[in-house]
DNA sequence: CGGGTTTTTGAAGTCCATCAATCCCGGTGG
DNA sequence: CCACCGGGATTGATGGACTTCAAAAACCCG
């Protein structure tokens, strides 16, 4: 993966990495900070569809297309190392683990966009939040084992709203809502899941980053 | 890919195929017949997450798990291919063109996941549907690029609910809204798009499996 | 021609959206 | 160090889209 990482570029908080429409460059793995993918509707309306965090690897999804299907933002400073869509055919020849990883990390990222559809599909605008915010603790594990339930999120409430399909008014009211509860605790920007069982249990979260098949990176990679 | 067609099991309409937390045995390419895949909340709400119609590839995203995430129901009587997740390892090894393939499909799907999600997040009842509508039609251009705007659309109003975030009686005031506005005709399990220039628009839809850069699946199997 | 499922229709209720004003907080400059 | 400024967050009042509950109608199949 390494390899990958050659090259690095830095933005500032709210910078439009990548438009829509832009031509499919390149895929990049984020070094440092965090970003999200959107689609705007054209009236004002806006749709985010993924957050990224550090280890992230960005972009995977447009390789088929020649034009982007969505923007790409970045939420705080971060670094990301670009790397070039005509590279990619000589590293699928030489590696079968890097191709077989990318593939893998596509697919869990498409059982994770199910989970959000449920969530937005099928919950109440307080279990919104809660699938949201464990899901990206979830993904946060990967890469932090100590983390505990205690973290940095980034995420301003406009875009959370533009994440679960709310207003940034309905997110207010409903944090408040879930402080109340005792469930979290969510000032500026860090929060703190204060029964993580329950937030689990109401939201029907699956930690999707877990209870991976080993064998599956082995029948992909042919036992390298 | 005919390979992977050896083996052939049917269904009655409404069986399921696969239950969730089921052991991931196969993914399956549909022969014949329509089927979605869904999560239960337990409490009866249910989130139809995709459908799936002849040629589909099916249950990829659970390669990597030990456990089915969703389950997989027929809507109509079906004809499915079986192919056992650890012979997919040989597979993998002698051609690259069925595992770009693969990939390819895995990451279009993902796109249109995020299409939906769009969908859900942030457009009315109406446009849900006819979103849904199209999306179906662009799928089913693939493999008949004959298709007009009239086809064969075996969604019931329930299942329709289930997979747009909405309940059956809003499926039936919204199509009847559609339908006193000249845009669709939607009778038994048939549709036609009366206006479909109009419906993409309203939609924003982006037709997902066109404009594909051809260049990549070169890149993705070193260009046999 | 029944009996069960699917669809439609009506009335009432709820959750979230909208509009708009105020508050809070961090940053800036005097 | 503090007053000022601006964007994000909060709060209140009102409205609307969709839900819920319930019943009737239409359809389908044997």
């Amino acid at each position: 993966m390494a390899t990958l990482e050659e090259d690095e570029v830095e933005f500032r908080a709210g910078d439009v990495v990548r438009g829509t429409s832009d031509e499919v460059e390149s895929i990049y793995i984020v070094k440092e900070g965090w970003l999200f993918s959107a689609v705007e509707l054209g009236d004002g309306r806006r749709q985010i569809l993924e957050f990224f965090v550090p280890g992230d690897v960005v972009g995977l999804h447009d390789l088929p297309y020649e034009q982007t299907s969505y923007e790409l933002v970045t939420l705080t400073e971060s670094t990301l190392c670009p790397f070039p869509k005509e590279r990619l055919g000589p590293v699928f020849e030489t590696s079968r683990a890097v191709t077989g990883l990318l593939f893998t990390f596509s697919l869990i990222d498409h059982v994770i966009m199910l989970d959000r559809l449920k969530s937005i599909g099928r919950l109440a605008a307080k279990d919104r939040i809660a699938h949201l915010m464990l899901t990206v603790r979830s993904r946060l594990c990967i890469t932090n084992d100590e983390l505990g339930d205690h973290f940095f999120f980034p995420i301003p409430q406009a875009e959370m709203a533009d994440a679960l399909g709310l207003t940034p008014v309905t997110i207010s009211r409903s944090k408040a809502e879930l402080q109340q509860e005792g469930l979290i605790r969510w000032q500026r920007r860090e929060v703190e899941l204060l029964d993580r069982a329950a937030l689990e249990k109401r939201t029907r979260f699956d930690a999707r980053y877990q209870n991976l098949d080993t064998s599956w990176f082995t029948t992909l990679c042919g036992g390298y």
